[in-house]
RNA sequence: GGCGCGGUGGCAGAGUGGUUAUGCAGCGGACUGCAACUCCGUUAACGCCGGUUCGAUUCCGACCCGCGCCUCCA
């Protein structure tokens, strides 16, 4: 079965083929580094991995850039706001979101370009826009002319002509045309900048990913992701730009968006102030929670993300872990062969995964009632579609019993309980058994009581 | 005003022109000192109204409701 992408600039579901055949190449936005990011960021970050893991099943080189923003507006406020220099700030909200994402077993992408090193050639596309009569300078700022582009507005589906009816556009002076958006801006004596044959300025906002795919990954990639909200006029804007400097050529061939993730029905966004970071969800569940949640909807609807969510997340890797440690000792020999099932024909459907997920659950419940050579072939199948998925990839005993941050209660402590109940039950007095396990229980740790001995795990 | 998405059982969430996933939760039973795990069984859904059809949750049309983009946003 092919792969087959649901491109939004054909609004249809396409089979999926490369330009080169032997290498893939997919740029995906990631963030703008001024604060920790919400699992609305994540969504993406966990989707797009999954088709990174898909594709290197698939070609034998697939080269994926995630990059970062640390140039704009909102970073230069918040700078002044802390009274800190920009740069410390974009360091440590990169190195968070790295840190964020790996722990929701992301895969690190081959490339993860800063918009900062690239200024040069973002310059470079400048100063060809405006060669070719696509760009204007205007009152310290380098626009791009949205009416010297026939094709603008095609990928969002907006005419720009109609851009205007919903009079939300910033109008600014020196525009000329109430859509052109900015290539280059002016910066105070305050404000980071570089030189420029336009003057002291830096980048506007959609001209990085322009420098930083075509420096990267080409003229034109293969693929290009990013949230739902970045169709326009960030995508349209980058598409332009990119198109008007290679004499029409796309910057890229699929383009697909992820939904949103709500919160009480309402999109989670940083302006809105209702989302839940990352960071503060770690606290309260393993990423690997995080990350089967995401992948419980499809990625290109919206999501509802609430506790109950999570909590059903968590009971259902339980479940799986929990058949896992069961066929502990059955030995499988690992190899990166996918080979074709149910479940990976769900991921190859448009990234089903929440089908992909309950083929996991069917395989997982069949091993555990199978024996032999069957069985051994269930659990080789349930490996490497979980691996797929970026699942399933610690030790069940780990996934049990590793400690994460809100939990207090160590395994040293569980164990020495663990040992007085033992005695209290050998002496036959269950009161006291059934009063230790209680207080465990409280503490988050359920025990599990077999003919030989007692395990334990963290709830 | 323009463009777009969605409404499925208690919750989450796939899918399909007829046999109506899956997970979590619930219920009944087995196992257990009691539990947990596991096993067996089980309840329960397709927003509303028309149309097409032998038959629609699935196709078509209208309607209602919710959400999003058009301004920074994954």
């Amino acid at each position: 079965m092919p792969l087959v992408i649901y491109n939004t600039l054909t609004r249809r579901k396409e089979d999926f083929s490369p330009i080169c055949s032997t290498r893939v190449t997919m740029y995906v936005c990631g963030p703008t580094v001024y604060n920790r990011v919400h699992i609305g960021n994540a969504r993406p970050a966990v989707i797009f991995d999954v088709l990174f893991r898909v594709l290197q099943t698939l070609y034998p080189r697939v080269d994926y850039a995630r990059n970062i923003t640390d140039i704009d507006d909102k970073i230069i406020k918040a700078s002044r706001e802390l009274n800190q220099d920009i740069s410390v700030i974009t360091e440590r909200y990169s190195r968070l979101y790295i840190q964020d994402m790996d722990s929701l077993n992301n895969l690190t992408p081959t490339f993860s370009p800063r918009a900062t090193d690239h200024i040069s050639e973002m310059l470079d596309i400048i100063t060809d826009l405006v060669k070719s009569g696509f760009a204007y300078f205007s009152d310290g700022h380098v626009l791009f002319s949205v009416a010297a582009d026939s094709n603008y507005g095609k990928l969002s589906q907006r005419l720009s002509s109609e851009l205007m009816a919903g009079a939300r556009i910033d109008v600014a002076s020196y525009k000329q045309n109430p859509g052109d958006f900015v290539l280059w801006k002016p910066s105070g004596p305050a404000d980071p900048g570089w030189p420029s044959r336009w003057g002291r300025g830096r980048p506007g906002w959609h001209i990085e990913c322009s420098a930083m795919v075509k420096k990267h990954l080409g003229e034109t990639i293969d693929i290009h992701g990013g949230g739902q909200d970045l169709l326009f006029p960030h995508h349209e804007n980058e598409n332009a730009q990119s198109r008007c400097i290679h004499n029409g050529r796309p910057l890229s061939n699929f383009w697909m968006h992820n939904g949103f993730v709500n919160l009480d029905g309402e999109k989670m966004s940083k302006s809105l102030g209702n989302f839940r970071l990352v960071g503060d969800l770690l606290k309260k569940y393993p990423g690997e929670v995080l990350r089967y949640a995401i992948l419980t909807a499809h990625y290109r609807f919206e999501q509802n993300f609430g506790f109950s969510v999570l909590d059903a997340a968590k009971n259902s890797l339980n479940s799986l872990y929990g058949y896992l440690r069961a066929a502990e000792n059955i030995k499988i020999s690992h190899s990166d062969e996918v080979s074709s099932c149910r479940g990976v024909d769900a991921l190859l459907d448009d990234l089903n995964t929440p089908l992909a997920l309950s083929e996991l659950h069917r395989i997982a419940k069949e091993m555990h009632t199978s024996r032999g050579t069957k069985q051994k072939r269930l659990k080789t199948q349930l490996m490497s579609l979980s691996r797929l998925m970026g699942l399933l990839q610690q030790k069940p005993e780990a996934w049990f019993k590793n400690k994460i941050e809100n939990q207090v209660i160590t395994n040293d402590q569980i164990e020495d309980a663990i040992n007085a109940r033992k005695e209290a039950k050998f002496a036959g007095d269950y009161v006291t058994a059934d009063i230790i396990r209680k207080r465990l229980e409280k503490s988050g740790v359920v025990l599990e009581d077999s003919r030989k001995d007692t395990t334990w795990r963290r709830r």
